[in-house]
DNA sequence: TTATAATCGGAATTATAATTCTTATTAAAG
DNA sequence: CTTTAATAAGAATTATAATTCCGATTATAA
């Protein structure tokens, strides 16, 4: 089992903040990223192309074509990118499974949980791919 | 996809607090605790199964027979239960999905995942299940 | 001592997520 | 205009988790 996000969503995030090292207007081909997160290029194409549908990366198709940010690396947050690929379900059920928790019927970790929940999420939200970029660049270069 | 944990380790969590809700000695067979957390009888006894097996509760077979807590409300801890089921490895693994992910190759949210995770442990692991009964009385009356 | 009501353990099945395959489409380059 | 290298989309397959089933064992009670 993964920890919070699907084996796909992971890759998503990955995947991106790959694309992010690079300048504007270059691509990278899903053989390369595939590459980049060890992962096979067939199951990255179809995460790729999720991310290309919900308008996070660009594509070209045929010949020197290949994948890109559509947007500026300073607008794209990685909460976008869990939300295309997992939906945003993980942060609003009960993390003991309880189907009626809520502020009325509160399970026993309900207020503590939900104030992690929010930090988790703000930590995808209020940071950019930008702000992420010199660290990811050298955390990809390791791998 | 359930939040952080497997339905196998929801449903544990869930049968626990509702064996806790009784004094020593008293048993509940694998219907009562079905009905009362809303699933299937036979998955929730393989989970009982397995809590039985790591010790967290006991089992009384034949006619009469049922389960019940192994030690008392006040040595039990959530995260006894999440580790008997699921394990550890929510708690260790990189929440992107990097593999080489630590303190030497940090992945961007490294640091700020560590401290959600700990805070996570912590909120397993420092109250026992005493401390949680009352509230888990109120929730599951509800349900 | 027999019937009954339980747990136990493993096998079988089903559902879901992950992964792969196949074919179509696209665009560049020869 | 043809070949080649790429994405696109959906179908098919595989792996894993969830769920169910069945037979065995156990203990109580009639």
């Amino acid at each position: 089992m993964t920890v919070l996000f699907s084996k796909k969503c992971e890759i998503g995030l990955q995947a991106v903040l790959y694309l992010s090292t690079e300048e504007d207007g270059v691509l990278f081909n899903a053989l390369q990223v595939s590459e980049k997160v060890k992962q096979p290029k067939e199951f990255v194409s179809k995460v790729l192309q999720i991310l290309t549908t919900s308008g996070i990366i660009g594509s070209k198709k045929g010949k020197n074509g290949g994948f890109f940010l559509a947007k500026s690396a300073t607008e794209i947050r990685l909460i976008e990118i869990v939300e295309a690929i997992d939906g945003m379900e993980v942060f609003e059920k009960c993390v003991l499974g309880f189907p009626e928790c809520g502020d009325t019927h509160p399970c026993p970790v309900h207020m503590q949980w939900g104030k992690l929940r929010d930090d988790a999420y703000n930590m995808l939200k209020e940071e950019t791919l930008h702000d992420f970029k010199m660290k990811t660049f050298d955390k990809l270069a390791t791998l």
